[in-house]
DNA sequence: TTGAAAGCGCTAACAC
DNA sequence: GTGTTAGCGCTTTCAA
């Protein structure tokens, strides 16, 4: 492995015959004021030509705060992760921190001696409920922690979006003009879980079901190595159509299922909305585009991003602050695909 | 800013009244053939109990290699990069190495006394032209780089993504049956570039222009602010179908553009590909679940993230191997958009 | 088998 | 204004 090339603070101030303490000044700008305006030019001139940049590492190790934000999301593809990272992205473009991403299923994998993501970090953002053992590390080293979205712990810093009455709307309209209300899920449906919130959808769906008499009819397109979300929604709503003949009404657990299980229709025949009606969840920006539009619930990535950013920004400045929380409410949005 | 509770390695023995140094080798396996197997369980339990975690800026500083790999691209979103976010993402979660995702456009601006993002990196791959100042100085710090797509630089390690066979085919398969067929572009035609290659799309339809005796219609959807590329597509597309009639063909920058040209045709009650012809460029998944799926030219997403791994991997264990290139065909995909 | 000590590049308190 | 000094948490000789 070739050692690194870099010049250090300590070349610049050999080189200029001053002390490493005075380009420390000087280039992180901290005591700027009390050095000359002569040995500041030099420095900065010198910091040019022999291409310094200065190392992270050693700063964050030295003083106080990596400026590493690390945003804990299971992916980068499918859209959903592209849209909550862009909002993220973006909401960090204009301030001095960076988005680190961890996979926290692999992450944790001890297999390395110890995680990735080891890194001296100045707070985390949760998109994805974070193992047991993480979470107590985090609150032990009073890292803080803002967690997001569906899935978030209720004893941290947490900007909740609450689908249910979007949920409630969208699935009654489905259930008011069908017979067969199937619900193309990702799991078969969940115990409780406790320390964060329980996911809403196959909640909504259930009640639903029973307030209008109708039966659940259950479709679960499983996560599934090496295939897409909607190729396996694709090919399990296929098949269970083929088996089972078709629901007159399909609430999907996101807009992913929701295309694979449009294509499914199109393959059988079955039009939408005439023959079948759809209502995906999550509104990334295929479900607008798809023919017909798929009807969603829409997620408030940007929104969600102002504010989880505001809150940990928030606590990183000041630890004190007592628990912050907010509830975004997701909004229906009605498409050609759930029109009656 | 609250100060960071870790727990160091010192910490550790100094509760164990053993060195230190003794930790360390026990801690990262390096010399744990020499430390007694008692001393060695006791350190673990010992940071087990304590909730040790390395801190690899430390690491990073004191040792070789940060295992970083910067990943140099411009975006989360839209699904391009998604998608070749997730194939590397893949490609690295057997190995030590972790992805950094740097935007070179945002990350160059020393608004914050220095850039974003110089953390010790142990290698760079490179989505997106580099600036010719980073570029510079990775190569003065001997920092392997892989260069990686439509725009590879061509003095370093790279895997170039060659579309023009695939684009030709597809353009003249358009033309054979049009009487106008439309680049929908990203820009206006460039002058040429130097330093690394330069994008095909329009020399391949401007060619196909030539050979046929066709005029050459750009309709030019830009990025902008705040506007989604399929957004702009479709109204930009709209709007020139309005005032200068419909093309009977239209070859699309990318799949993104496509599918908003797709809305904007679906909009003036033009029937693709009875009334008229469509043709993407990337291969993203999307493509395939339009209605009427969308004809593209495949980007290999998987084969790129694994080659150019190779490469980098390669390279940094063996700085001196001379350079490595290779380049990939893209693939022609025929769908229903662009039937005869 | 273990410990002492130097040093990675930087910050920050303090002395001059 | 500028230099001296002591770490930050770790790796890695070199001695013991």
């Amino acid at each position: 492995m070739s050692k690194s090339q870099s010049v250090s603070m300590t070349d610049i101030a050999r080189h200029l015959n001053i002390s490493q303490a005075t380009v420390s000044y000087v280039l992180s700008g901290r005591a700027s004021g009390s050095v000359s305006e002569v040995t500041r030019k030099r420095v900065m001139e010198a910091a040019q030509e022999m291409g310094y940049r200065r190392n992270r590492a050693a700063q964050a190790l030295a003083g106080h705060g990596s400026h590493i934000i690390e945003f804990c999301v299971t992916g980068f593809y499918p859209s959903y992760y592209g849209q909550i990272l862009e909002a993220f992205d973006v909401e960090l473009r204009s301030t001095p921190y960076e988005l680190h991403i961890v996979n926290p299923v692999f992450s944790n994998e001890k297999e390395w001696g110890f995680s990735k993501g080891d890194w001296p970090i100045d707070g985390v953002i949760a998109d994805t409920p974070l193992p047991e053992d993480m979470l107590a590390s985090l609150k032990q080293r009073g890292t803080p922690v803002v967690s997001v979205g569906l899935f978030t712990h209720t004893e941290t810093d947490h900007v909740f979006v609450d689908m249910t009455p979007a949920l409630l709307e969208g699935i009654r309209q489905l259930a008011a003009h069908s017979r067969r209300v199937a619900f193309v899920s990702m799991w078969e449906p969940h115990p409780v879980t406790v320390g964060y919130r329980q996911d809403s959808r196959y909640p909504a769906y259930s009640q639903v079901m029973r307030e209008t008499g109708l039966k659940e009819e259950m479709i679960i397109a499983h996560e599934s190595e090496g295939l897409s979300q909607r190729a396996v929604a694709h090919q399990t709503v296929r098949d269970y159509i083929a088996q089972n003949g078709s629901p007159d009404a399909f609430f999907c657990f996101n807009d992913e299922r929701a295309i694979g299980t449009l294509a499914a229709l199109r393959d059988m025949g079955i039009r939408v909305p005439q023959d079948a009606r759809l209502l995906g969840c999550d509104g990334i920006e295929d479900s607008a585009y798809h023919s017909p539009a798929i009807s969603t619930i829409q997620y408030p990535f940007a929104e969600v991003a102002r504010l989880s950013w505001q809150f940990l920004l928030n606590r990183i400045k000041n630890p004190d602050v007592p628990l912050q929380s907010a509830t975004l409410t997701a909004q229906l949005v009605q498409r050609a695909s759930s029109a009656p």
